[in-house]
RNA sequence: GACCCUAGUCAUA
């Protein structure tokens, strides 16, 4: 039915559509429930439209509806996401008063929305905070810390919070191991990566796309491009499939390695393997052409991707523009 | 049936 049909199309990102059906049973006297308001809610926050589910969420407060976590964490989260810490501290502090005491998810939300801002000080607050106000910190929120610390270098930090997680009970899980490998790989630690590879398998973990991209990355960027396309390989036969952020990760190290043949050659394999290309994988085989100085056939992407639906950035447009500049061809780029 | 954790692309990256 329609509250069906709003679930699911806000699921698949089709917010639009998700808004048209919710209006339409609204006219027709339906009462909406809470988890199609934050379905809805949670649809706008992940296309980046905020505002409009603020906007949203305060007429419907307006109403009468009231909120329960799941709803506020979507809007803490979207504005994280969009880099309004301070709207989203100012959210995650409304709840108290709005009747709503945060739990452990709700400071999950507000960790990851001070994590994607680096805000490592801020985070290691938050979770002495959320001990204070009587909550157990589960493994989202050890591995939210881990990230956080990681990427800003907080060595001391991270090792207490792994004192702490091992203290509670937790010993991690596939998403803390690709958390890990991906910190060290952005840290230029990509030996200290790949020997946590091998420890993740003799863990009985099985290392995931996620795992593979990053490494590819790693290695990439510590110039072991053969190393990374022996990785791919290896994964490859292993059984494992990679999937289209893994065959980009390795485009975009042999278009960085110059390799300019053999990136178009897998990029064809990952057309013929029908993978569904998205617009990251157009973007790296774009760059990748005009980097190599195909500027035509860049273009010529370009078009491709728009038949195929695939609707460019702006990433894609200044790849292009940067290679017709690189050329002299001015007047084409404008 | 709604919410919380991980990977890839551009502007000498």
């Amino acid at each position: 039915n329609c509250k069906m049909q709003v679930i699911s199309f806000g699921k698949a990102g089709r917010v639009d559509r998700a808004w048209k059906v919710f209006r339409k049973m609204q006219q027709q006297g339906w009462d909406p429930d809470n988890i199609t308001l934050t379905s809805l809610i949670n649809a706008f926050c992940k296309a980046r439209r905020t505002d409009d589910a603020l906007k949203f969420f305060e007429e419907m407060e307006g109403k009468g509806y009231h909120f329960s976590a799941p709803t506020y964490n979507a809007l803490i989260l979207g504005l994280g996401n969009e880099k309004r810490l301070d709207q989203a501290c100012s959210i995650f502090e409304s709840m108290y008063k709005r009747g709503c005491i945060p739990g452990v998810d709700s400071f999950n939300s507000l960790l990851t929305a001070l994590k994607q801002n680096g805000k490592a000080t801020d985070a290691v607050k938050f979770f002495e905070r959320m001990r204070k106000e009587g909550l157990s910190p589960n493994l989202y929120t050890y591995n939210i810390l881990i990230e956080v610390l990681g990427k800003a270098g907080f060595e001391e930090e991270l090792n207490e919070v792994r004192e702490n997680m091992l203290r509670d009970g937790y010993n991690g899980s596939l998403i803390t191991y690709n958390i890990v490998i991906n910190g060290l790989c952005k840290t230029e630690r990509i030996d200290d990566a790949l020997n946590l590879l091998q420890e993740m398998r003799l863990k009985g973990y099985s290392p995931d796309c996620h795992t593979h991209s990053s490494l590819i990355w790693g290695l990439c960027r510590a110039n072991r491009i053969d190393d990374a396309c022996k990785l791919f390989y290896e994964v490859a036969t292993a059984g494992e499939v990679p999937n289209v952020v893994v065959y980009s990760s390795l485009l975009n190290a042999l278009s960085k390695a110059g390799k300019f043949d053999e990136a178009e050659k897998l990029f064809e394999q990952m057309v013929t393997k029908g993978f569904t290309l998205d617009v990251v994988a157009f973007n790296t085989m774009i760059g990748c052409l005009g980097k190599g100085g195909k500027i035509d056939k860049a273009y010529k992407l370009f078009q491709v991707m728009q038949e195929k639906g695939c609707e460019p950035d702006k990433v894609t447009y200044t790849s292009l523009v940067v290679s017709l500049n690189k050329v002299g061809r001015v007047t084409e780029a404008c």
